[in-house]
DNA sequence: CCAAAAGTGTTATTGATACACCCATGG
DNA sequence: CCATGGGTGTATCAATAACACTTTTGG
């Protein structure tokens, strides 16, 4: 490898944990590896930042190219910057985390990967590079973000029941929880909006179905909303 | 400047938010330019990222040059990446803070500042680069961290007084706290140990002294202690 | 009529807040 | 004896946690 030592001294770049949920369950889209190192492997969907981008856009340019979508949730987490962390040369990399509504979503492999694939969060064990330390610090930034505020409503379809933020909720955290007490506690907050409309074709009484108010949500993320479930 | 151009295109940097108490206020440690850009301002003391140095070990090598402290607590913020954020070229940095007892504490201009000295925290309105920035986002870290967890005793002398503890808090959070509640829910914590001795030379009715019970710390830091106040 | 998930209230416990006076010391 | 900060307890209110049964639908 003439990395080291030729026209990449040191770089910059990012990775991206992009949540999911499927079935009541955390997911994350890992990429198929098409480069060394760890050609084939799974990993974290990532890229160098380029000099001229800022670097916000990077994790930005990385989930448009995989996903698709735009303006979605993106959060910073943290910046891993040990010495040896790439094998090929001395690269510090921003871990940000996003969450991507998976319906209707088919990620297409991109310039940096031959395939693209949802993975159970809580069943990975390992991943090339210091991903899966990148992946954990995601996960716990995501449930502490979930419970003191109500975030994550990207993750579900517009119109929802409030069953399926509970099942959101508990697939963040990965516990189960009261069902009456999340209820209460929930639609106390006044962030849903009853649209008048049931679920239909369910082998069970069929739940109301629920939006989300938006401005509500901005109001309480200015002036940093304390939700502890 | 031929900066932007010749060897430097690119590369990260850290920078440093060096908190500490003095008579009850929140300082922090500023250095006075002895470089381009922005030579002789006061700005946050930084430096970039050797290309064999962990990420982590940069802030704690300024911290060392700058106050001769070791093993002192460091935490590591955001990641600042606007492209245009130094106007000599491409500057990634990373932000950390740290707490410090300034006791005993002669902070000596090092290689990167001509001069060093402490400054009111909620006293400052701007800093070149975007290092005010990056203060307002330290400070909101530390007034997050101290109300969720028992941080900041590195501020505080080795034996201190309930009162010296509230005066922190006060001090961080800038704003009262009720002194009844405050020293029901600390002690209740069990993080204090009554060394049984008193100040003397005061006056007024001597204060009890404590020290901090350090296993007990990592304890509540493990597993995510709930602290607020 | 059975299976499945939706929906609903009350009680007990815990934690948060508000608040005012006496105590020990130095000067 | 005065000024200064140290030290203490109670009552109210709000939030959390624990807990079980009825309802509506599809098959």
């Amino acid at each position: 490898m003439p990395f080291r030592n030729s026209f990449f001294k040191s770089a910059f770049s990012v990775d991206n944990v992009i949540f999911g949920l499927e079935n009541s369950t955390l997911k994350v889209l890992l990429i198929k590896r098409s480069e060394v190192p760890f050609i084939n492997e799974w990993a974290l969907p990532g890229d160098l930042v380029r000099v001229d981008e800022d670097l916000r856009d990077a994790p930005k340019r990385i989930l448009k190219e995989l996903t698709g979508l735009q303006d979605v949730y993106l959060d910073q987490v943290h910046t891993f910057g040990k010495v040896d962390r790439h094998p090929l040369g001395r690269v510090i990399t921003v871990g940000y985390y996003s969450l991507v509504n998976m319906d209707n979503l088919k990620p297409r492999a991109a310039s940096i990967a031959s395939k693209v694939k949802w993975f159970d969060v809580f069943e990975l064990e390992s991943l090339p590079f210091d991903h899966f330390e990148i992946l954990q610090k995601c996960i716990r930034r995501l449930q502490n973000s979930v419970r003191e505020m109500p975030i994550g409503f990207e993750l579900l379809p517009e119109r929802f029941t409030l069953s399926d933020v509970q099942d959101l909720y508990e697939a963040v955290l990965n516990k189960n929880l009261d069902k009456r007490n999340f209820r209460k506690k929930f639609l106390s907050m006044g962030l849903l909006i009853d649209v008048k409309k049931y679920q239909t074709g369910v082998a069970h009484r069929p739940a109301k179905l629920y939006k989300f108010e938006t401005s509500k949500y901005e109001e309480f993320k200015a002036k940093g909303f304390n939700f502890e479930i």
